[in-house]
DNA sequence: GATGAATGAGCATTCATTCAT
DNA sequence: CATGAATGAATGCTCATTCAT
């Protein structure tokens, strides 16, 4: 593991562990010194910016590979939903990171524009090949299709539900019910 | 106005500034001394969650109303969407305060969690005199019917998106959708 | 008990317990409000002043009372020895108050010299009679006689030695080898 | 005089002067800046926890120094008080700063018991080798030695009597009659 | 006598950042 | 590339004291 790899891997421990990504945890965490962390990303912010983009970027490749795989509309939308809940169980920091390190998402700043931006993209390309989809403004698709996923990964995370698995598949149907056409 | 309605205030317009809750800031919008902050809240965290709860009563004593007002299934489901949307555009400061500030959230705790639990009994009183809804788990029938419409109004809060007003409707019919009997 | 007790005991008790006598402590323990304290003692100083003269004139009266028992020379150096360390043991938070507050020994100011030097005087005058004890320089024959006792009850107090007890007899036959005359 | 050395020896001035060791007092007198301190001290307890093992260090060095040069127990027992008296005498600033910082003698924990321990073994271990000397416990022992002597020190440093050299001798004599075999 | 809101100086601590080696 | 000493602004908190009621 490089140093770069091993330094972000600290500030996700340390954002995991204590809410924050202060350089003395980081620097304690990887064994760099504050002079190497500097070098290498430029200071606090860059360490965030960069760890958020490169968890999104993971998040965000899955996604293109469960649209790839749909075989029809019903199983595209369900396959994004039951994506994004496996991918949080499987992530749980990394998730934690990406919802609630505000700062790391400000810092992050024009490069995750252009992430979310591609992404918006592939998904209105796919939807707009389904025509068993309603037509839905881009931004309201993508609430109705991931805001219940979200919001009961938060729960989750939270430690307020006890398991996201066994509500994969009521999420699933709920976003089909709610985008498909009568 | 209270000494502590003036610091409570002055608490969200700090945080709506600044994104934190600096006593400082508190200190110079209120006019009140340190000591005085101290003396009604025991800290800045004491502030925070004071604050949080002040503001998730409000939200929370609404969403009541809005259940009271509803006249049939569809109604009450399209009117917590609806009163959802239109608290935070009404609200925005005190929205971006309950999404935005895990720290107060956290220092709210206990009676943070005692709101959640009677309201969360409340709505599920109201479904279940509900034969039109189908039968969901308590969690995820909150995340599909609000999810969304909590999903955007972070993206309108952020500044993302121009408007909540015009997916009002939108919103509102994938939620029935998303909870009726076929 | 009067209002006036009920603020010397806790601010005994807060010593003990916090290692100061802060007033948010005190009003905590007593029951009394802030400005009942400042109406009754002036002040933090006062309280822990009143205190420190309180506990003194307390252990005095004992030593003046050992004196006034002591049939020979002999008798009298050990009474003083074990009245001494047999205080400590009955009253430990008081002992650690008069030991360890240097902030109220201050305070105590001119009435403490007072009770000292009369002290003082008493036992000088007991001293004067008893040609079995060799002449001294008053501070030396103090330090001699109690300087022992005092040094091992600093020891107790802090949990270093499991008993002072055991060390009596010692200490009072150590005393009076070191002050009689050949 | 190294970074580490200026910050001990500001506090120690500074406790000298103010009875306290406030952090800004320490800034002021180093020239260190409040991150400095903290990057060598880790903070105000960790600088006093230091400047008290220093000083105790050094005392104590000269403890087993004296030792080393006694030439019969007499000797040695009057050298110990002597030493004693005398370190004082020419630290009044250290010796003040071991008898009256409580704080410092917690912070310094685990590190002044080893000390505290090491020099009793010593002490200890030489008294065995001394038949003219009764045999008293560990600590009845020290404190018959030096109860007397640290009293009157502590009197002296606070200006109540004029001269510890004085009394000297006498506190020799007083111990070696306290301590003798018949 | 009693109460408690209000004040503000004082203090410790955290933290991102710079820079000489 | 790496290290760690040094900096200082920012921040939260404690506490004795005052005073109107």
């Amino acid at each position: 593991m490089s140093r770069q790899e091993e330094i972000l891997e600290a500030a996700l421990e340390s954002f995991d562990a204590t809410g924050t990504t202060a350089i003395e945890e980081i620097k304690r965490r990887s064994g760099a010194s504050v002079g190497s962390i500097y070098h290498h990303f430029g200071g606090v912010d860059g360490v965030a910016a960069a760890l958020y983009i490169e968890i999104l970027r993971g998040y965000q490749g899955g996604v293109v590979q469960a649209l790839g795989r749909a075989r029809n509309a019903e199983d595209g939308v369900g396959g994004l939903v039951r994506y994004h809940l496996r991918w949080v169980q499987r992530n749980p920091e990394r998730a934690r990171f990406l919802l609630q390190s505000g700062a790391a998402r400000v810092a992050a700043g024009d490069e995750l524009q252009a992430l979310n931006r591609s992404l918006f993209a592939a998904v209105a390309d796919w939807v707009e090949g389904q025509p068993a989809i309603r037509s839905l403004r881009g931004e309201v698709f993508y609430a109705v299709l991931l805001g219940p996923a979200q919001e009961l990964s938060r729960l989750w995370l939270a430690g307020r539900i006890p398991s996201l698995r066994q509500v994969e598949s009521d999420l699933a149907e709920a976003a089909w019910r709610a985008v498909r056409v009568d």
